[in-house]
DNA sequence: GCTACTCTATAACGAGTGTTATAACAAGCG
DNA sequence: CGCTTGTTATAACACTCGTTATAGAGTAGC
């Protein structure tokens, strides 16, 4: 596989990552994508012969993958402040997008169906949110937590972040991001 | 205007609702729509002239204001758990359709576009999330909090709730959302 | 040269979308 | 009866979608 395809084919997931976490996922259009990632629509197929499923899936595995990263990155850098770090850069990503970016696992779990096509995107959003959620309670439990009590705040952590970029998205400011970073530290600093 | 028109109207509205919570904006469909409601596709337009926009919008507004009545009854209701049994309603509904049964406004506001054409539904999305927040906000400054605090603890509340619904979809189990629950009412006890 | 393989270009198919136009129907009323 | 008014039925328009088929380039190995 020579080296200027495979950016291409890169370049295809992340740009169906963008537009899933813009527009949702029916309004990610294997043409627009194509477009957008300067990659001929005759090759998609070529590339992802099982169509718009899997590079939606593959979608969401890279950018849920990387986010998990970045979590993982900031808790073990700052033991104390590092979940604050990432909420910020989940803010300053709102914010520098004109609260057009949201989350793309979000958007897909909102839209995929029951039907057994999508069987596969389903699969890939619980395994990218238990992810998530392993690395913050492992991060609870490494602060002295039980591990029922951290899973519950992991939990949480995910249910208000995710909740909080929809809601700034709807008001168009980022209050809502800014009230649930308050929230989340009286949270997580109690009992410590 | 004749009852049974009226009721054919209201039924487009519901089933719409309906189908927004389940598949998403770009999910509905004016002719299934139709057919669900058992109202004919050629009078769709005569009720709703600016077409799906206007059954879209219309359909958060109805959602979100029984939501917010539901809400607002709860907390009246019984002032010190109030809050508590709406989240156990929310719950109910979650389990009992399966997962399948989301947020209709949250579902909207992730695919609604920056698109003119669908600023209505923009707006009405802010509009219903607004008027949750100040019925929760109104609450907690009755129970003796700053209005600062106040309408913070409102956002967080709803941002859990939300964030959580979609995680249990998620799932494909009620954890996520009982977690938020347990954690919840710690956050809104904290300092009673 | 020739072959083999990977990738790309183009067009087309079939299905679904929101929407509009036009004609018909039903009911009330003079 | 005619006539208006609110509703419905049917077909059609002008898209867009995911996907497939087919033919063509580009390139490496022999």
């Amino acid at each position: 596989m020579s080296k200027s395809s495979a950016d291409g084919r890169q370049r295809v997931i992340e740009t169906a990552a963008s537009i899933l976490s813009t527009r949702g996922l029916k309004g990610v259009s294997i043409r627009e994508v194509a477009k957008l990632a300067n990659a001929p629509l005759g090759s998609t197929y070529h590339h992802f012969p099982d169509g718009k499923v899997q590079i939606i899936t593959e979608a969401i595995e890279w950018a849920g993958e990387k986010a998990a990263e970045r979590l993982k990155g900031c808790l073990d850098k700052d033991n104390r402040n590092g979940l604050q770090t990432f909420l910020h850069q989940w803010r300053e990503r709102l914010h520098r997008s004109n609260f057009q970016q949201g989350c793309p696992i979000v958007a897909a779990a909102i839209e995929a169906s029951q039907d057994e096509h999508e069987e596969q995107i389903k699969l890939a959003i619980s395994r990218i949110f238990k992810r998530w959620q392993s690395i913050l309670a492992d991060h609870f439990i490494s602060h002295g937590r039980t591990v029922v009590l951290s899973n519950s705040m992991a939990l949480t952590v995910i249910s208000c972040l995710e909740g909080a970029v929809i809601l700034s998205r709807g008001y168009q400011t980022i209050e809502p991001f800014d009230a649930i970073i308050d929230t989340l530290s009286l949270l997580v600093d109690q009992g410590k």
